[in-house]
RNA sequence: GCCCGGGUGGUGGAAUGGCAGACACAAGGGACUUAAAAUCCCUUUCCCUUCGGGGAGUGCGGGUUCGACUCCCGCCCCGGGCACCA
């Protein structure tokens, strides 16, 4: 028998949507307490839900209800980040408009997310494909357009011939992960000027309330370096290179360019000049990822070129190889092989010279020494710390005009446009006597066409191009006859903002009004995946401070706070390797990966555990693999919350997901567990009604509860009010079990010591909460009782059990008031008859008393 | 290679200088039942025990402290990120 949780969740839902329970007032009142508490949006992918979305979510709902119930305003919105992949894709395939299966997979996840009980403003839902949206994300561009942050160029781009789409250089590995070839091409692209905003990219992120592994990231993508750019002599003719470490130019034995450096040709001598050309070729046809997968064995080829070290006029052999890469720095380096490990590298393999400048500290070997230390062979620098030398070297080639301090970043600009159909349109035109015209303002949106084939060409070309009475325009400032730009923006361009638009999404004026900006900005929570740490996150940062540039947002940060969930895997399973010949068990660390093997699955009764691993019990001598892997379908262990919330409910699912572990934390998944939590809610319920008759509990009454009740009761408030504001919901989960099992135990049930237990339940399982507030009599919802306050007279104890140790070691405990006298306590611990046993014949030398907590009594 | 996390019973985890293993799962035993399910109660880190208790124990080795899962030093293993950025 189970409480009837369908028919529960199925009634305060239908509650919760009739009186817009959760709206969230359209005006603000700036005087009133705001929290803005935030999703990470999905994408509506034809999968729908999976375990993984209502664990962040769970905990912001968790963290929602809450403060409502402190009588705050929150701000709790969902939308769709609905441009993407899959759309294109079904509509390339049927020839019907992405816009059709996109909008029915919203409406699924819009279904599977009000099944499990979200509080969320469903007024305010977005989708970064509504027409409405697109107008504002394309007026975002503008600004950025209008502010010289984007431009067009022939660039050398990541071309998968197989998606028939630019990628990112962020997003070739994950496209590559699936299968799809990318290759380097060059192709006229737009391109977003991010590095503009390095600098303060990465300042800002110090005072963030963020996991510092995120921001850390962050800081390493954005790449700052200090150094400086040193220029040598060749021919005449300067080459300039940059250098973090310019107190080594000493000991620059030879250089490298890039093999796409235009000095190349201009250096090398006839004689190289086959074999330059021949690696130039080579390099020119592989991508960045070929080159960097070759990074095992260093490749390069000498110009016959020479190059003159302004520090002390030494000539030194000027290469190229593949390992300095065109697009940082200068593309040319000088060389160090003494103390940089990739020259060092190289000069060992072509028999180069290396000359050491760093003295490291006492017993380091020189060679290949990367660090600080102390500078010799370098003239009349001998002796000075690096960082000084740097400083001072820095300073002579600035006086000579040679060189100058540098900053450099890793950070390249954003590639922004694709050659899909399935994206926003660049709000621009082409018009052959003015070039590129931003469309007007006021004919946004630039609208997607019906088209009958959604196919990218194979030449690159996008889909756009194909609807040639789209692509007519006339040029807003000559009138003449003007082209579209046929380009369209990337997945990131409407999730870069979309938090801006829920605090005012259907204003027409604006794409958001400043006063309601104002108050609700920034975001307090922001909760979702660490797969989102570099690019979603980096990139909204920096719109919002173009935005804030512009005077639109009013703070150059937009997330206060951001917690990353941990992902949820599978359930633990046990794996018995057999031979696939003979049928002969075998030992998982005796497996090759080039054997056959055939694979069985094991329950945990036929596995036992054997140091560090697991073995068969049938034959012990046998270890087998035990492990919990990410869900996927081929491996066949998703989890569908449909089927949860059907056999268990909604309650069950988020309680079980706030129970597994800590948010942060990589967990894997337990049907077990699931059935736990939901004997859990079922005993809840039985506290209140009669399962068999649906009745009222006849132990229900009211009366005043006693000490004891009040007692466990305010236990469990303080904890679960302490836990939800630190986001450590399985123990507040656990603080709750604590009361209930309490609670089962007693003979009548007061209905004012249930009552505000309902209320610190409400947030965790809103709909079986609500249902038993009202069973204990109220009329209306729960959602804005004031939150239970901890009484501390109740948490107080007439006696308290202090642990007595001897010698750090536990030998008895004694009763005693909570606020006896040192000295009594001590008296007491060691009249303690167990404690005595230990004292006997030996010295007392030492008496600690931790008040409250115990007694350790040190003797000799 | 570098940078972050992390390592605690059979399992998920709790305890951030003061009683290691809360809470839950699994396992074992019992009650109820014609029986089963459900429910409820008990046991459950390991080893020894004369059943009073004793000893060991939070990846490994050291250290600090009256006292260390917790702090410090060195190492091993697992997960994630970055990786020719000069």
């Amino acid at each position: 028998m189970a409480y009837p949780h369908a028919d529960i969740e199925a009634r305060w839902q239908a509650y919760w949507e009739k009186h817009k329970t959760f709206r969230t007032p359209d005006e603000v009142d700036p005087t009133r307490e705001k929290f803005y508490v935030l999703d990470m949006f999905p994408y509506p992918s034809g999968d729908g839900l999976h375990v993984g979305h209502p664990e962040g979510y769970t905990a912001t709902d968790i963290l929602a209800r809450y403060q409502r119930m402190k009588g705050v305003n929150v701000l709790h919105p969902m939308g769709w980040d609905s441009f993407g992949l899959p759309a294109e894709q079904h509509a390339i395939n049927t020839g019907n408009h992405p816009k059709g299966k996109t909008y029915e997979n919203i409406d699924t996840f819009r279904r599977q997310l009000k099944m499990l009980g979200f509080s969320y403003d469903w007024d305010r839902e977005i989708a970064t494909t509504d027409d409405e949206y697109v107008r504002w994300t394309q007026w975002i561009f503008l600004q950025l357009f209008k502010r010289g942050l984007a431009y067009e160029g022939e660039m050398p781009v990541n071309w998968s011939p197989d998606l028939c789409a630019v990628l990112a250089n962020e997003e070739v590995e994950e496209q590559r992960a699936k299968g799809y070839r990318v290759e380097r091409r060059a192709m006229r692209q737009w391109v977003l000027k991010i590095t503009a905003y390095a600098e303060r990219l990465l300042a800002d992120l110090d005072d963030l309330d963020w996991p510092e592994s995120i921001k850390e990231m962050q800081r390493n993508w954005i790449g700052r370096s200090e150094g400086a750019e040193v220029d040598f002599a060749v021919n005449g003719e300067t080459l300039r290179v940059y250098t973090t470490r310019p107190d080594t130019l000493f000991g620059a034995t030879y250089m490298v360019l890039a093999p796409e450096h235009p000095l190349v040709d201009r250096i090398t001598t006839p004689e190289q000049r086959a074999e330059v050309e021949a690696y130039r070729t080579a390099a020119a046809a592989k991508s960045d990822l070929e080159r960097a997968e070759l990074t095992k064995e260093k490749t390069g080829v000498f110009t016959g070129g020479f190059a003159v070290n302004p520090v002390n006029g030494e000539s030194i052999p000027v290469w190229i190889a593949d390992y300095v890469l065109w697009g940082y720095g200068t593309g040319a380096i000088m060389a160090v092989p003494a103390h940089d490990t990739r020259d060092y590298e190289f000069a060992e393999k072509f028999g180069l010279p290396i000359i050491q400048v760093v003295e490291p500290p006492e017993g380091v070997d020189w060679r290949g020494y990367v660090d600080d230390g102390v500078a010799v062979n370098s003239g009349e620098y001998d002796g000075l710390p690096t960082e000084e030398f740097k400083q001072r070297i820095t300073a002579w080639l600035e006086e000579r005009g040679v060189g100058e301090a540098k900053v450099n970043y890793k950070l390249r600009d954003w590639l922004f446009s694709r050659q899909r159909f399935w994206g926003e349109p660049f709000p621009l035109l082409h018009c052959p006597k003015c070039g590129v015209v931003p469309v007007p303002e006021d004919e946004l949106p630039v609208r997607l066409p019906e088209m009958s084939d959604y196919r990218p060409t194979p030449d690159g070309q996008p889909p756009l191009a194909r609807a040639e009475e789209w692509v007519k325009a006339v040029c807003p400032k000559c009138g003449g006859p003007a082209t579209r730009e046929t380009n369209t923006m990337p997945q990131w361009a409407g999730s870069c903002w979309y938090y801006l638009r829920f605090i005012d999404p259907r204003n027409d004026r604006a794409l958001v009004d400043p006063e309601k900006e104002k108050y609700w900005m920034p975001v307090d929570l922001y909760v979702g995946g660490a797969e989102h740490a570099v690019l979603h996150l980096l990139y909204s940062r920096f719109w919002h401070k173009v935005l804030y540039d512009c005077g639109v947002v009013s703070m150059a940060e937009p997330f206060r706070k951001l917690v990353n969930q941990g992902m949820i895997l599978g359930e633990m399973e046990y794996t018995l390797f057999r031979d696939a010949a003979t049928g002969e068990p075998v030992s998982y660390d005796q497996t090759t990966a080039n054997g056959q093997y055939e694979q069985v699955r094991l329950t945990e009764a036929e596995v036992d555990k054997a140091g560090d691993g697991f073995v068969w019990k049938a034959q012990r001598e046998i270890v087998v693999k035990a492990r919990a892997d990410k869900m996927s379908k081929s491996r066949g262990n998703v989890i569908n919350p449909d089927h949860i919330v059907k056999e268990y409910g909604a309650d069950s699912l988020r309680l079980y997901e706030m129970f597994m572990g800590p948010l942060t934390q990589v967990k894997p998944w337990s049907m077990k567990g699931v059935e736990g939590v939901f004997r859990f809610l079922n005993r809840v319920y039985r506290l209140v009604v009669v399962e068999e008759t649906g009745e009222l509990s006849p132990r229900l009454s009211d009366e005043t509860p006693t000490p004891e009740q009040l007692h466990a009761l305010h236990v469990a408030i303080q904890k679960v009010t302490e836990d939800i504001e630190q986001m450590d919901f399985n123990t507040a989960i656990s603080a709750m079990m604590i009361f209930v099992n309490a609670a089962q135990g007693w003979e009548r049930l007061p209905k004012k010591l249930l009552e505000p237990f309902v209320l610190i339940l409400s947030p965790f399982a809103p709909h079986l909460a609500e249902e038993l507030w009202h069973r204990l009599g109220h009329e209306e919802t729960l959602a804005y009782e004031p939150w239970p306050a901890v009484n501390p007279e109740y948490l107080k104890r007439e006696t308290i059990e202090i642990p007595i140790q001897v010698n750090g070691r536990l030998r008895g405990r004694v009763q005693l008031a909570p606020d006896s006298p040192e000295a009594e306590v001590l008296a007491a611990a060691l009249a303690c008859p167990e404690v005595q046993a230990h004292l006997a014949g030996k010295e007392l030398k030492r008496k600690i008393y931790i008040p409250g907590r115990m007694v350790n009594l040190v003797v000799g």
